[in-house]
DNA sequence: ACCTGAACACCGTTCAAGT
DNA sequence: ACCTGAACACCGTTCAAGT
């Protein structure tokens, strides 16, 4: 709050007139983020329209990086929230899923339907091939199979894109995964 | 650290003799719930000791609710964490994952492989049938999905279980869903 | 080796007051 | 209707000092 109100040129106090906390300015802010998610595309099916609708969500989320735990961190859905909640369910509506799958659906797509995952282990950026190098070092001995993959990963792709792994892959890789296991379900 | 050192009957700086600071406090408190985790029992086929060790996971991370918040919160894999990490990729390896499958499969599990799913809307709480009509009544509205599913999981429920989703129902369906399509792409 | 006290640089927020 | 100033109740942490 005391950041902001500098940022503005104001004192702090000034805030509390057109907020009543932290909380609600939090509220706010994520209600423009998710309300600048485009409305489903349908007409192609239940998944490939999902598939859009998340990864348009994603797009959004990537243009603010504080979303993702400003989001995790709401205690209740806010009214873009619920917008965006209820339009995910109907397209599984639509696309023939009783209530009961749709529920089991929406907390294992969990995070990952309002386009983001929270990332426990973070590999994607940048190394420095030497430091990669003395890490894979160290690791070798207490952790072997850390030590492979984070050779393969980095390493081996170093030459070719970089390094580190792709985030967008590996979340379409989750995404596909779980939206073609739930057709499955659908059709059993 | 003040609440912390209060509890032991301690000024707060007594604290930072044994202790860098807070974040060095909280990579100490992780790593003993980790070290808690069985270790994997072999000889079943990858999927169902993969599955029981992370089941196992969830069960130490359910006995201490402030783990996952701060597990996500951690920037620098503690040592338990990598022990633990470097043997569930040990099972996907043993049961003949590649290396970039495997790379892809710890991505796709997230969180979960921890044995958590962070939630971003919580409806596992039980609720007054009472509130819950109101609530209902309200969202019809503006979000007739919301309202639909809101009914079905809490009203349809409440007869038989008393309301509310269950978790580890919900944990194990995501879960199972991910690791069959692994197996899946494994033997494909 | 372990603990203490006072202080610093931060927070979000109240209250009473100003225009 | 909007902004201000001083203050309160918190944080994590430093520094110098005590046993």
């Amino acid at each position: 709050m005391r950041k902001l109100a500098e940022h503005l040129g104001v004192v702090p106090m000034a805030l509390y007139k057109h907020v009543a906390d932290k909380e609600e300015l939090l509220d706010g802010m994520i209600d423009i983020v998710i309300g600048e998610v485009g409305p489903p595309a349908d007409g192609t099916g239940w998944k490939s329209t999902l598939r859009e609708r998340i990864l348009s969500a994603r797009q959004s989320l990537q243009r603010h990086p504080w979303a993702p735990g400003v989001i995790e961190s709401r205690k209740d859905p806010s009214p873009a929230m619920l917008a965006y909640i209820d339009s995910v369910i109907g397209v599984f509506r639509a696309g023939g899923f009783s209530i009961g799958l749709t529920h089991h659906a929406l907390h294992a797509l969990g995070s990952r339907a309002y386009g983001f995952t929270p990332e426990v282990f973070n590999d994607s950026q940048g190394l420095d091939p030497q430091v990669l190098e003395a890490v894979v070092q160290q690791l070798q001995g207490q952790y072997p199979y850390v030590a492979e993959l984070a050779q393969a990963v980095y390493h081996d792709e170093a030459s070719v894109v970089g390094g580190g792994c792709d985030d967008q892959f590996e979340f379409e890789f989750a995404l596909d995964l779980l939206l073609d296991g739930l057709e499955r379900l659908r059709r059993g």
